[in-house]
RNA sequence: GCCGGCUUAGCUCAGCUGGUAGAGCAGCGGUUUUGUAAACCGAAGGUCACGGGUUCGAUUCCUGUAGCCGGCACCA
């Protein structure tokens, strides 16, 4: 016998050998019908495998997040069979379900195309009819590697020899089309549904290494009703339209042309933006005890041999040789220069923790398909600080640091969704015995700082040490990886950085690398998408347009604006000849928070209507009042709290 | 860098199977003085990304290159 405890803490006993569906129903008839799979002890399992023993035990119905990732693996079996009985002759890899989706790799000689999708779409939706129901076997691993080499799948073949020796080998069947996989799957095609859709092409590597033959990647979405697929569609949608590339054309912020690939032309508006994004960084850091440097955009190539770049990203370093012969690289990271300002003259333990930041200017060569409007460029600059200090320091600054990082999101709109620890990659430098000491540090002091999970990224370290990645989250929920945080005990010692501790010896400081917006430009992208161009007071490039309503009122129009600008707004004047409507729709579709229509009735009385973005109504107030209420409303958010404070 | 797609006026886009291009908006010139999301009229605007080929003739077909887009790989 064996006993399972149900959700509600009921406990029940079965017959050896019971599957899922005999509990199910066992309960009700309709429970039955409705289940899909059953979670044993948090594992999910086939409906009709017999239990393997008691425990927690869950039926899962088409509703559960859990099944919804089962359909959306199914569903990618039912497009490598769709795509099979299309195109015989294709092998099949790998095909997971992942985040609203799910994607199949092939290998195909010929590429698909998107008008096959169509078919293929129409050859799944047939599947789906057909209701095969899908049975789990187990065979011998000599026997499956012999069946798929047979049959001509190479790479199944290829995955099987590599699994470990005890492994259990499990083959999926649907109809006559078998699959190798771990599984668990739906008890047939017919609960995969119809809320599915095929969405893009790609190339992929095989097993993810640029070393491998390439294949052809068919991505699709799927969900558990078609409500929901609508419901993602629309929210695929949504996001096209906030895409910053086009809010920024739109808005008239910034260009890129192909003469300078992967860089960024900043237009006035643009440009006003980006400056009040970082006077705002510059006080908060200043107001976190940080000092500011500038150092040089281009330095001697030795300098980054010393430093160990030149030998892991010299192929991707700007450079240059003088008539001189001096070859110079211009600088693809801050670290080292800030390493020369700390090694100038002495410095002391007292002077622990230095934080030193800069907003450095920084080109790297990047790959041409790794380009992506302004998220990922070939010149972008850093926020960037590295904190000196010795290694007792580390937890607290690591604290210090994710409170503000925390404070800033919040002040964008912005939540901190997640926290991962990259640890060491094969190639790297450093002892292990210091990167055993690195990477727990980092762990304890991340934990300790945000009251959330870290999850461990195995092999993604920078080379000269471990890296917390905060991943932040928007307005219609996408993820961004922005804010790090890396510990490195490498570098001050390449570069011989020293300091003179209580006893007078000289000891080598610990540096932590850090930036929040990570690059300025990419933390713009995100903004320009998080609020969809539509920006609070203190962000908006135009804050205000005063539109007359009649000639008339143009002298009254620009002591308005005169009067707003000397309060320190960012204001235009529109008065040109054309009906207030045409103006109000201009102005609201530009995205400016405030329009301030005058016409005779305002100037006679001296009030201002100010309509305001996203609202249809108008407030009157006496002129001085609305200034006052829009300069108490444009404070940036850390200035707000100062003066509340104060 | 790799796989696939795209590139027509400042912007958004039409242009069937080859006969040197069209709209809306913006811009420009007028008329209109207007009350909260598009007033009216007019003229203008294009080496159809760039190069080569096929053809009597190429925006259209073939081919090469570049850029962009979607992925993959990369991301100090």
């Amino acid at each position: 016998m064996i006993e399972l405890i149900f959700p509600d803490g009921s406990r029940r006993a079965f017959d050896q050998g019971a599957s899922g569906r005999d509990v199910a129903a066992s309960i009700a008839k309709s429970l039955e019908k409705r289940a899909l799979l059953v979670r044993l002890d948090g594992q999910l399992l086939d409906l009709d495998r017999p239990l393997p023993g008691g425990g927690t035990f869950e039926i899962l119905t088409r509703e559960s997040p859990h099944a919804l990732e089962v359909i959306r693996h199914d569903a990618s079996h039912v497009l490598a069979q769709a795509v099979q009985e299309l195109f015989p002759g294709t092998q099949v890899t790998i095909g997971p379900a992942i985040e609203d989706g799910f994607y199949y790799d092939f290998a195909r000689d010929e590429p698909f195309s998107l008008d096959d999708l169509g078919a293929i779409e129409a050859r799944m939706a047939e599947i789906v009819d057909r209701d095969e129901k899908i049975v789990r076997e187990v065979w011998d691993r000599n026997e499956a590697i012999a069946h798929f080499k047979g049959i001509g799948e190479a790479y199944k073949a290829e995955i099987i020899s590599d699994l470990p020796e005890d492994e259990v080998i499990t083959v999926y069947r649907q109809g006559n089309w078998k699959d190798l996989c771990l599984g668990p799957h739906l008890p047939s095609t017919r609960h995969v549904g119809k809320a599915f859709k095929l969405t893009k092409l790609a190339g992929a590597y095989w097993r993810g290494d640029h070393r491998n033959a390439q294949l052809q990647r068919i991505y699709g979405t799927a969900w558990a009703s078609e409500a929901d697929l609508e419901a993602y569609l629309k929210r695929v949608e949504e996001a096209e339209r906030r895409d910053h590339r086009r809010i920024g054309r739109a808005m008239d912020l910034f260009h890129l042309q192909e003469e300078a690939r992967g860089m960024i032309f900043w237009h006035p508006k643009g440009w006003t933006l980006y400056r009040t994004v970082e006077a705002y960084m510059r006080r908060r850091v200043e107001s976190d005890g940080y000092v500011e440097v500038k150092a040089p955009q281009i330095m001697d190539r030795g300098l980054w041999e010393k430093s160990g770049h030149w030998e892991k990203f010299g192929q991707n370093m700007f450079t240059c040789e003088t008539t001189e012969g001096e070859e110079l690289a211009v600088k693809p990271m801050n670290c080292p220069g800030h390493v020369q300002i700390f090694n100038y003259g002495q410095k002391s333990y007292r002077d622990l923790p230095l934080r030193m930041a800069e907003f450095g200017a920084c080109h790297r060569y990047e790959p041409s398909g790794a380009l992506h409007g302004i998220m990922r460029l070939r010149a972008f600059t850093q926020d960037d600080a590295h904190i000196f200090c010795r290694e007792d320091q580390i937890e607290a600054e690591t604290t210090k640091f994710v409170k503000l990082l925390n404070s800033v999101y919040s002040d964008f709109g912005l939540d901190l969704h997640s926290v991962k620890l990259a640890l060491r990659p094969d190639v790297r430098a450093g002892s292990d015995e210091v990167w055993d000491i690195a990477e727990a540090k980092l762990d304890r002091a991340a934990r300790q700082a945000v009251n959330m999970e870290v999850e461990p990224l195995p092999g993604e370290g920078a080379f000269y040490g471990p890296k917390l990645e905060f991943h932040l989250r928007d307005a219609i929920g996408r993820t961004w990886q922005c804010g790090t945080l890396q510990l490195d005990f490498v570098l001050p010692e390449r570069l011989d950085a020293e300091y003179v501790a209580e006893d007078g010896s000289k000891q080598r400081p610990v540096m932590l690398h850090r930036a929040i917006c990570g690059s300025m430009e990419r933390f713009l992208g995100v903004t320009i998408e998080n609020y969809a161009g539509a920006f609070p007071l203190w962000l908006a490039p135009t804050q205000a347009v005063v539109a007359s309503i009649t000639s008339d009122a143009d002298d009254y129009a620009r002591e308005v604006a005169a009067a707003l600008k000397a309060a320190g707004l960012r204001v235009e004047l529109d008065l040109r000849n054309e009906k207030i409507n045409y103006k109000v729709r201009e102005h609201s579709l530009a995205k400016t928070p405030v329009i301030a229509a005058v016409g005779r009735r305002e100037a006679e009385t001296r009030a201002l209507a100010i309509r305001r973005l996203g609202s249809e109504g108008q407030t009157v107030l006496p002129l001085d009042e609305a200034v006052a209420a829009l300069v108490a409303e444009a404070v940036p958010p850390d200035l707000a709290r100062g003066a509340l404070r104060g």
